[in-house]
DNA sequence: TAGTATATCGAACGTTCGTTCGAAATAGGC
DNA sequence: GCCTATTTCGAACGAACGTTCGATATACTA
């Protein structure tokens, strides 16, 4: 269970404690730098290291493998935005207010990692086992707290299988189109990606209002 | 040039054509496959050939390497779902109706064929050079189809920058949607995928055509 | 039936990968 | 200045990969 994390603490937590920290933190960044922009399984744990300055055998005294590598970057960035959001959405207000903090939330999220949110999104898969187990439950959380804004604005706040199902899709929708910025979006050119956000929101508003589809 | 294609056609075309041309779309096929379900990187030519029956060296009969099987794989999908889409936004109709008719087409083409859609999608970047760059081609064909359906129905006629930006945004917001439901779609649970375009297009319609945005 | 182009395959090559191991540094506690 | 725990690294291992090559089998033509 503790072989899931960083190498055994001990009494490290006195001596250099924070260099080491501070290193692990590196290497983690370094590595998701590569992993999004090469992908999992054409990154290699020599292009970690040389690009981190640290051998390729030192790389094991942080990592166990290469598997729990990728686990640690999602682990840790999918924890922090779900703890970000989680207080977005339990702050008070009515539910369009929420949904406008959920959308710039993700976006803001990914303006300030966009290499660690590329790789929970597009290399998800690539995790196996328990690494997948844990992280998809994190993600799971993060989807209903979405889902759920979603239901109070289509007013599926009953047991309504069908209500609820399109509550669903559309949360699955919003998901699409957030996820995929993260495939086109230059700052340069689009602007800061903060904006994106309400501008989903009024794309959706109305829609997501109609009880009755037009069908 | 040729050599971007299958071997040399020579004069098979007569010959045992019939069975060396069903061989390699069984080929791709299986790659399609297993590429979706693992990924480029991780796919290997042996599994490929193992699972289609042939040895790892015959499959140089028919790719020149690894790198031209995914080449081969999507462009021959994209072109076919870009042919079928042009034809699609070409016949007559308000603009509403052809945005219905490109989502509906979209997903329709992924009904049907669910690995080489995954693969078009998720593999983009594994291609390198050329290859790249012969996909892209269509693939940026393939969004100024949406993205001119969608101009007509932001206003955006003119040559307004402004306009003509939000709805160049408008339309990669729609690919995400459109594309992550490869991610998550499963025809037992969520029914027949056709049926999502039109929740879609609902969901978009009166946001899309709202001018002024409320900001 | 002989001959030729097509199609297939076993075996091997060179490379690169993830991982391991034991030794060498490094740094704080006494 | 030693002692011990922490941190780093060179070197090597076995496995798996993409690719090549020469030989063999298959099928069509004449």
């Amino acid at each position: 269970m503790t072989t899931l994390l960083a190498p055994k603490p001990a009494l490290a937590a006195r001596r250099g404690r924070q260099s080491t920290q501070r290193k692990l933190d590196l290497l983690l960044e370094t590595a998701a730098g590569l992993i999004a922009e090469q992908g999992f399984e054409a990154t290699t744990i020599r292009d970690v290291g040389r690009k981190s300055e640290a051998s390729l055998a030192g790389m094991y005294y942080y990592f166990a493998s290469k598997a729990e590598l990728l686990y640690q970057i999602q682990s840790r960035t999918f924890s922090s935005l779900l703890a970000a959001q989680e207080e977005a959405a339990r702050m008070p207000g009515p539910p369009e207010v929420r949904l406008r903090r959920l959308l710039a939330g993700h976006l803001t999220f990914f303006a300030r990692h966009p290499n660690e949110m590329k790789v929970c999104t597009y290399e998800m898969e690539s995790l196996k086992g328990d690494y997948y187990a844990k992280v998809e439950e994190i993600r799971r959380r993060y989807f209903r707290l979405m889902a759920d804004v979603v239901a109070e604005l289509t007013g599926a706040t009953g047991r309504k299988a069908r209500d609820s199902a399109r509550s669903r899709r559309i949360a699955l929708y919003i998901f699409g189109m957030l996820n995929w910025v993260f495939m086109w979006h230059q700052p340069a050119k689009d602007g800061p990606v903060e904006n994106l956000g309400s501008e989903m929101f009024d794309l959706l508003i109305k829609g997501i209002r109609e009880k009755a589809p037009s069908r």
